[in-house]
DNA sequence: CGGCATCCGGGAAGATACTG
DNA sequence: CAGTATCTTCCCGGATGCCG
């Protein structure tokens, strides 16, 4: 016999909440649980099974992915949904106001990227990039492209429209890019943010482009990173 | 005997990080722990003592709190600094780069403003206040006021300057205003934010207006809220 | 395979008491 | 006032196992 609690129904492990009006302490409520903004991190371009939510997040167990999962959805930022058959597999989505936190992220990124202690040499998933993209776009060194890039990170591809100094991404199949990028998302940071030579990457076999090789080249300079903390603007 | 690890010096709790180079991800290594975002909230209108931040952070406990602040500092979030005599006592404040983390309140705050489950009649703080003046000041409404506006609340008193549609806020003596509110945060934020009639917060002895009436009506309503998730628009 | 329940060990958080 | 010491509780992380 499991030693038995008499309950009515489940027993709910009543959220610890800080007691504060304060809209951002409330968002702490609903966000501020260990992993809970990775989890939507990972859901930012779509909807994703478990398994690929516990693929994408190295270190999360899989009771506390089943937790957090089950409180973004109490909450209201995300949803389960059953996809059609054939595949009739479970699926997590964001809601629109889960989508809505993306400027959380924003805020966060910009800000640590000023941090000390930012290393960037530890693992790096495909979603983190293409929100960085969305995150450090420069509109002034974007100005006057108007192109289709494509990417191939793994075994997923996305697709990003410049225009207008704006930048859009989803993750679709690659059609009718202008050029297409075909490298771990570790090697796109590295060459984008950390400055590591385009031909370095390429003679690893790290990376590949084809197509407008002028552009690729270019696309690559257009997210500047704010000076670190202590260093000189 | 205290039961002995031989260790050099203090022992490092070695802080619990996400092995992620997503600047996000980072953020939270930073400030993710528990309290942790709040106590620098606590900061932003400047230098406190350790007992105010126990004051305005009910619910957080004298160790925990010890260990943030150890934590922030280490991070380079926030300094240590010991007032000068008369009253040589230590204070807490943050670093320029601490001081950046205003947008990510921000960010926090208009989407948690959303939130269906937000609860307004929970304690609120006068730091939460102001940032939320920060925070929801529309510009368009705020255009063409030009003003200095007091604040008593409780012991302390704030100065805000609107001009040029912006809003300029700090902790300071009530100096040359245009008008004074003396209220407890949560009657300013009832009347602001949740509709309560002035008339009645007034009647009750919760607010006191003194000066240039028509101006204080006016910016009671400078901060609109976004609709709630599940309300037209 | 996908999702969830259960058990366990370690450690962080919470509450209280105490000290310089 | 500014923290430490101690104790308890609960959360996190890992492993295992069940069930569709």
């Amino acid at each position: 016999m499991k030693s038995q609690k008499i309950t009515s129904g489940r027993e709910k492990p009543s959220p610890r909440r800080y007691d504060d009006a304060c809209a951002a302490a409330h968002a702490l409520d609903l966000l501020g649980e260990r992993w809970a903004l990775l989890v939507v991190r990972e859901l930012m371009f779509g909807a994703k099974r478990f398994s690929d939510l516990r693929a994408d997040l190295p270190g999360i167990s899989a009771n506390v992915l089943t937790q957090r999962l089950e409180g973004l959805a109490a909450a209201g930022i995300l949803v389960r949904r059953k996809l059609p058959p054939p595949g009739a597999t479970q699926v997590y989505e964001l809601t629109q106001w889960g989508y809505e936190t993306e400027p959380v992220f924003q805020a966060l990124g910009r800000w640590a990227a000023r941090s000390p202690h930012h290393d960037p040499t530890l693992p790096f998933g495909a979603t983190s990039l293409f929100l960085s993209f969305r995150t450090m776009l420069d509109p002034v060194l974007a100005e006057g492209i108007d192109a289709r890039i494509g990417f191939r990170i793994g075994a997923e591809s996305f697709m990003a429209r410049l225009g207008d100094g704006r930048i859009e991404i989803a993750r679709a199949p690659i059609s009718d890019a202008d050029v297409v990028f075909a490298a771990a998302a570790t090697t796109m940071a590295a060459v984008i943010y950390a400055g590591q030579p385009l031909s370095e990457a390429e003679a690893a076999g790290a990376l590949a482009i084809e197509g407008d090789r002028p552009l690729a080249e270019r696309f690559l300079t257009l997210f500047p990173l704010p000076s670190r903390v202590g260093e000189a603007g």
